[in-house]
DNA sequence: CAGTCGCCCTGCGTGC
DNA sequence: TGCACGCAGGGCGACT
């Protein structure tokens, strides 16, 4: 599912589409998310509102309407402008219907997904609700990670996915940055030096800005906001090819678990005595 | 407290 | 062909 990119790449591609339209009704299929679909609240709320921007936090994007819609696409989710009049899809579960005939909407296999209301003013609760999201990759200071982590026994990888220290990197960036610093993923996170929290913080936003240049990747069903798949996982150094052969030195791909989730490296590159 | 694990849910690929 | 199983981009609460 989405990570960072594939928000990022939702986001813009979006934006054109839905900004400027004015909210007609909101339907859902009733099935629940994570949580349940706060409908009540949006149908209180949200008819008659136009669409002012859309904006990405972490992996969350928050569509700002009159309130604050925040949307987490989970695994599988997936935002997509329709028109009205064609039948929703099986796993269609939330419908912004606009004035102009068209409508937003939120479709998610799995239902990992998340939707969340504020209504206006929101400042204060968009603050809390992400109180605890650490800072985007791109507003990150390496000195600062390292000061943060000190300590910090659990795997540099465990890390890495750790929404409250460093936001919006998923299980697939997260083995591509660790392959791209030369650090392994098993490593203490507390045993990093300062020289490889440059290393890494560099690595993760050049993948991440990579990949968004790629409009992300798919892996299974991932699209972007015009239904259109990304190319990232063309450049995949490591994820997904545990057995085959490391591009930069030859060594075998392994794959390991960290943290419950599937982890890729190379043992040869990633194996810095530093 | 830090860290790991199971679980939410559906679909798909693999192997018997 | 069909079924059982394992696994999947995330994140949260419940454990140890």
């Amino acid at each position: 599912m989405p990570e960072l990119p594939e928000v990022e790449t939702i986001c813009q591609g979006l934006a054109p589409l839905i900004i400027g339209k004015t909210i007609a009704a909101i339907k859902s299929s009733g099935k629940s998310l994570r949580q349940p679909v706060p409908l009540a609240e949006m149908t209180a709320a949200l008819p008659g509102q136009t669409i002012k921007g859309i904006r990405r936090r972490a992996k969350y994007l928050l569509i700002e309407c009159g309130g604050l819609l925040i949307i987490h696409l989970g695994m599988t989710g997936n935002l997509g402008l329709f028109p009205a009049k064609m039948p929703p899809e099986k796993h269609c579960h939330v419908r912004f219907h606009f004035n102009s005939g068209d409508e937003l909407r939120y479709r998610d296999s799995r239902r990992f997904g998340r939707i969340v209301f504020f209504p206006a003013p929101f400042a204060e609760a968009e603050r809390q609700f992400f109180a605890t999201t650490g800072p985007e990759p791109f507003a990150c200071d390496a000195a600062w990670l390292a000061a943060k982590t000190s300590g910090m026994q659990a795997p540099v990888k465990a890390a890495l996915l750790n929404g409250t220290l460093i936001a919006g990197i998923g299980n697939i960036y997260a083995s591509e940055s660790l392959f791209r610093a030369r650090i392994g993923p098993q490593r203490a996170t507390a045993s990093l030096t300062m020289a490889e929290w440059q290393r890494l913080l560099a690595a993760i936003q050049e993948v991440l800005r990579e990949a968004i240049i790629c409009g992300g990747s798919t892996i299974s069903d991932y699209v972007n906001a015009q239904q259109k798949s990304g190319c990232f996982q063309m450049n995949f150094m490591v994820y997904g090819r545990s057995g085959q052969t490391c591009h930069q030195c030859g060594a075998t791909i392994t794959q390991t678990r960290i943290a419950g989730r599937s982890t890729f490296f190379c043992p040869q590159c990633q194996n810095a005595p530093e």
